[in-house]
RNA sequence: GGCGGCGUACCCAAGUGGUUAAGGGAGAGGUCUGCAAAACCUCCAUGCACCGGUUCGAAUCCGGUCGCCGCCUCCA
């Protein structure tokens, strides 16, 4: 297992050896994952702050981390995987303003909400699932220290900041130094210098408020991930990740609190999983170009999404072009289509499996490859056309009707998808979902689509073809495509 | 301005020194079919933005040029 690292978050020995020329001396590169803890990884992934529904660039952060952990149980490992949520911040003290409600009554809807979405990408529930709010006292445990060292500071207003410039290794992950660094409009006054970040926000009227050694107020962002981190995993852990627009200044002000709390790293490896586009831009809120995971889902399967993701790197930027969705859930049924006629081969359906243990003991040479892809930083987009070099054979055994054949590669299909998240559900049923939404799509019920096939039937058996072909055009047109397989006439959405 | 990254066929995209440059979509031909569809088979980049260089050998390393993107403010 190999995991991207952005630059040395300790040391830059590795990159210094290299005596490569200063310009890549910092540039991001492959390192390989060595658990603090045989057998264990621990694994912290920025959540979401939960003031409005998670959209697909959610998804695919998610979707990363569900890989990540997922490849590491398939390979045997045991994984503890914590990812928070932001409960308390002020786009969700504004948000409730607006609705009228509290921000923990806005807190718990929209955590309800996140949850159903990752469901429908088939993401793993994660070991912890932290809130900020339920973690306050750590929050001020560790301000306090950072006080009491002389690195943070409290400020007239009840605030405290981070002073940057007592933290030698500020700008190490995201390799930036803070004179290179260009300044907002807006700086507070009571800052010694514009980069220092508050670690506690003094409160302000009709604002929820915590008791503090400073007076009432509440928590600021970065040190959330730092106070539960270290709660929930230790410090140091093994990877932490999320989005790569949080590496600088969420992750670089992590480490800065955490590191000088502890005296040790943070995190091992950090993991930053590339922006969603549409066209050229960045897909964001303030864009206003967001596609959300409810309203995607409702297109196409959650599994389609996922799939979507997987053509390209995690790392990379994933373009939103107009019919990738579609696209991705055709390909997607393709494989359902296969993996239901080697079930119709075998005479029974194979049920899907958990990925703990799918990638151990004695491995197929395709698992064994595929296995080496995913080992070698997740390339899912290279596992994928494995993926799809192995559907092939399977649908090339099938049409031979080699049933032995046709069952191994079932079975390896099976684990890949349980290492990518695919193939959760019986392939009949999700053939049947997919006829059930094209068939709502074409406004028909499944006795009309039926009386069309036995009419069509009817006059090819008087060797009217041109009466079937209407029959079948007109059914074409409303998105119903009929098969005339050797058992007989299937229909299917398109 | 600083930092990070990208530019591979009609589209998406893997590949980071060495046999024929993965895979998906689209397209062309074929098997099958009444015809289709699906599936399968075959074809589809002497070339990887451009110009130099290093090397026996580069899409891959180095230098330069052009174009594009992200971050530096909340952001997955």
């Amino acid at each position: 297992m190999r995991c991207r690292r952005p630059g040395a978050a300790r040391s830059c020995a590795a990159c210094c050896a290299t005596s490569r020329p200063a310009r890549r001396r910092w540039a991001g590169r492959k390192e390989a994952l060595r658990p603090r803890e045989a057998g264990h990884v621990r694994v912290y992934w920025c959540g979401v702050t939960v003031y409005s529904r998670t959209h697909v660039g959610h998804a695919r952060a998610f979707v990363s981390a569900d890989v990540l952990v997922r490849y590491l149980l398939a390979r045997g490992l045991r994984v503890t995987f914590v990812r928070n949520f932001t409960d308390i911040d002020d786009k969700m003290i504004r948000r409730a303003a607006d609705e009228g409600i509290t921000v923990a009554a806005l807190a718990e809807r929209e955590i309800a909400a996140f949850h159903a979405d990752v469901r429908r990408v088939g993401c793993l529930p994660p070991t912890h699932e932290p809130r900020a709010t339920e973690h306050i006292v750590l929050m001020l445990d560790l301000s306090r220290t950072l006080v009491a060292q002389g690195v943070a500071y409290p400020t007239p207003d009840g605030s405290v900041y981070f002073r940057v410039r007592r933290f030698a290794g500020y700008g190490k992950l995201s390799h930036r130094r803070l004179e290179d660094m260009e300044v907002g409009e807006e700086i507070d006054p009571a800052k010694e210098d514009p980069h220092d970040f508050a670690l506690w926000k003094g409160a302000k009227p009709g604002e929820p408020t915590w008791e503090s050694p400073w007076g009432p107020g509440r928590p600021g962002w970065h040190l959330e991930c730092s106070a539960m981190s270290a709660h929930y995993l230790g410090q140091p852990f093994d990877v932490h990740g999320g989005g790569s627009d949080l590496v600088f200044p969420h992750h670089e002000n992590e480490i800065a609190q955490s590191e000088a709390v502890a005296s040790v790293p943070l995190a091992d490896l950090w993991v930053h999983n590339g922006m969603i586009t549409f066209g050229s831009d960045k897909m964001s809120k303030s864009l206003g170009n967001v596609l959300s995971i409810a309203d995607a889902t409702d297109r196409v399967p959650g599994e389609a999404l996922r799939l979507l993701f997987y053509g390209t790197h995690y790392r990379a930027p994933l373009d939103f072009g107009p019919g990738r969705l579609e696209e991705a859930a055709r390909s997607l049924e393709r494989l359902y289509e296969a993996l239901a006629r080697a079930d119709d081969l075998a005479g029974r359906s194979l049920a899907p499996i958990p990925p703990a243990g799918a990638l151990t003991g004695p491995l197929s040479p395709f698992l064994e490859e595929f296995a080496a892809t995913m080992d070698d930083d997740l390339n899912a987009a290279k596992a994928l056309g494995l993926v799809f070099d192995r559907l092939r054979e399977l649908n090339r055994t099938c049409d031979a009707a080699d049933r032995s054949a046709a069952l191994a590669a079932r079975d390896d299909l099976t684990r890949a998808g349980a290492v990518l998240g695919l193939f959760a559900e019986a392939p009949a049923a999700f053939l049947d979902a997919a006829r059930s939404r094209g068939q709502r799509r074409a406004g028909l019920t499944t006795a009309e689509i039926e009386a069309a096939i036995a009419a069509r039937n009817d006059a090819r058996h008087r060797k009217d073809f041109r009466a079937a072909d209407t029959i079948r055009e007109r059914l074409r047109e409303q998105g119903i495509l009929l098969e005339d397989a050797p058992t007989g006439t299937v229909w299917r959405a398109g």
